[in-house]
DNA sequence: TTAAAAATTGAAATCGATTTCATATTTGGT
DNA sequence: ACCAAATATGAAATCGATTTCAATTTTTAA
């Protein structure tokens, strides 16, 4: 095991002193040029690596960041994290990832964690049985700054980054409505989350602007994973009349129930027109494809992400600072799944359809 | 902000010296009961934390784990991320979890900021162009472990987790020829990589047990999306005779084929007997359900972080540190894509498929 | 009761980089 | 060529916990 080379062995090897080497390694502009250069040759010489808990230490800055998800494997979060993970790659930021498997008090627990581990900043998407966010007030408090996506908290005035859920899910229904449904059917996740109750006002208001009746029966609260989809699907079966009109919060729920309603003989789309949300890859390949909401992970991930590392490289920008709500594009693509009255053309079909 | 609480205030606040507050806070035995007792209620009172940073400065650990894998937002990597959270999470260590984008270059880049961030361990999945392994061995050279998963460095003696791809492919083709399948392709990835490598062994073996002649034609290298289960079924209808059986090493993709087949009228099982790799949700929501095998993705991340995690704790146990491989069992899913014979039972078919 | 052994506690050095404040060296203008 | 301003460099304190080695207190055995 190598004895640790330090910046005291660079400034004997150098003849300088310590402290310059360590102003020649963070850039300094007090260091001549030529100072410069023999230090870096020095430090190539001797295989010198900063050890950062020394840096930290002194300095207070970590170049870590954290993030807490709900579940890593999910198709959504990993395309998150995956887009998080490349801009703070590129920024020299190191990822700290936990997951609160959707539990308040796991999530309690990894926020200490996190503390403890003085991350320079922290994004969080909530867990779904989180009810009060009073374990990021240490954060706040510290001045970290504390970014949500996704799963926001609502009520507070902290930033977060999401898509505009009750305007997709407006559109959605509008679109079903347009395609002659008069009984529309909404399954959703827990509405304790911020997304899927915004998704509930977006069907209720489209309903509404279409002179529609809301009926407490046509809505399914489910998990929204692929054994739900069978759960959904039983349901609708037995609602009569049979509704014509389905919309799923979740692709992945959506292509079982669709595959379930097959099986029981019914059409798609002339039976029940369906959508879903999300576009996951699924969506392009059951039969029919899936009319649905494209959610962009990976931009998510960037976006929330990027604003995190502005802040973090300047604390005095207000204008980053006092922005509370990025939102970003979310739209709906037409599939077959939900096209009652003309099916697409090859050629319009490419159009709204072909982005991964 | 406040100002930090160290175990100096502590010491003071009891009136013992900050080495005794040391000792009680890492539970050494040499610290009376009531001393301690004492200590923890300062600490609780004065809401100490404890500075990682000072402590990892002296003591070298740092309870960070690193992980470098070739993409996160691949349904397979996030599952194996997501067992490896677990574990770690339970055993007090952080995940610090960056991306080669499957390029040698940025693996290089992440292992230097692995090795600069002074991680206690290292789990990789190699980038596919990885040629050589040479910028793992500074943690060698510190003791620092490293393991591998799912895409491992065969030559290396180094510790890595997989599965039989070999015999996966073998069990896959043999089940084809079963069905009476005489002139199967095989679609892999990148050949670079061990996991494609095996299974095309596998492959090979099987039709040899089963004289059936190898076809350097009947082997297509593509990349295993989406986007290239359309080539496939091109370059499947281009061959003639039309192939009786497919072997796709990735449920996407398969699908993905799959659906194109379909459209250009090929029907399936019965002209073409289908079968993919990994278990992805899509293979049990296409139709034909896909066969398959089971990926234990959540699985092999738990083991890879628990072995890890052994080593760290007991690094003079000799059984794991020698441990060179470790081999999950990855069963055949046997559904309806490549059944020609018989259809499944009901009850047949539960057996075997119902496990998420 | 007393010496020896065991159990507790503490003073001070240490880990390696950063930062403050002071000093030395250049540069530029006249 | 000379002095003020600008540039470069260094000495020493500091960040907060751990650790070594020594000292003190308590317990045990004779």
């Amino acid at each position: 095991m190598d004895k640790e080379i330090t910046i005291y062995d660079i400034a004997s090897e150098t003849g300088v002193s310590p402290t310059t080497v360590s102003r020649a390694l963070n850039n300094h502009p007090a260091v001549k040029d030529k100072t410069k250069k023999k230090i870096f040759d020095a430090v190539d010489k001797l295989g010198y690596r900063s050890n950062i808990f020394a840096s930290n230490l002194r300095s207070k800055f970590t170049n870590n960041i954290g993030v807490i998800v709900p579940r890593l494997n999910s198709s959504f979060q990993s395309a998150v994290l995956a887009g998080m993970e490349k801009i703070a790659n590129e920024a020299g930021f190191n990822l700290i990832i936990s997951q609160s498997f959707e539990s308040e008090e796991k999530e309690k627990a990894n926020a200490k964690s996190m503390y403890n581990s003085r991350v320079d900043g922290l994004l969080v998407s909530l867990a779904s049985n989180t009810k009060e966010i009073a374990h990021f007030k240490p954060f706040i408090k510290k001045g970290t700054p504390v970014i949500f996506f996704d799963r926001i908290a609502e009520d507070s005035n902290m930033t977060g980054v999401i898509i505009d859920n009750s305007r997709a899910a407006y559109n959605s229904t509008q679109h079903l409505i347009e395609q002659g449904c008069k009984n529309i059917v909404h399954a959703l996740g827990n509405p304790n989350i911020n997304i899927y109750a915004d998704r509930l006002k977006g069907y209720k208001y489209a309903l509404m602007d279409n002179g529609l009746a809301f009926k407490n029966n046509n809505i399914i609260f489910s998990d929204l994973n692929e054994a739900s989809g069978e759960e959904i699907a039983h349901k609708i079966l037995s609602i009569k009349p049979l509704p014509d009109g389905l919309f799923v919060s979740n692709d992945i729920c959506a292509a079982s129930c669709v595959n379930h309603l097959k099986k029981a003989g019914i059409r798609i789309p002339e039976d029940i027109a369906i959508v879903g949300f999300n576009n996951d890859t699924v969506s392009r390949l059951i039969e029919p494809n899936l009319t649905t909401t494209n959610y962009p992970g990976f931009e998510m991930g960037e976006v929330a992400m990027k604003n995190l590392i502005n802040r973090l490289k300047d604390r005095s920008d207000d204008v980053l600072q006092n922005t509370n709500t990025i939102t970003l594009k979310a739209d709906l693509i037409i599939r077959d799944s939900s096209l009652k009255t003309k099916k697409l053309t090859g050629h319009k079909r490419n159009l709204k359809d072909d982005k991964k």
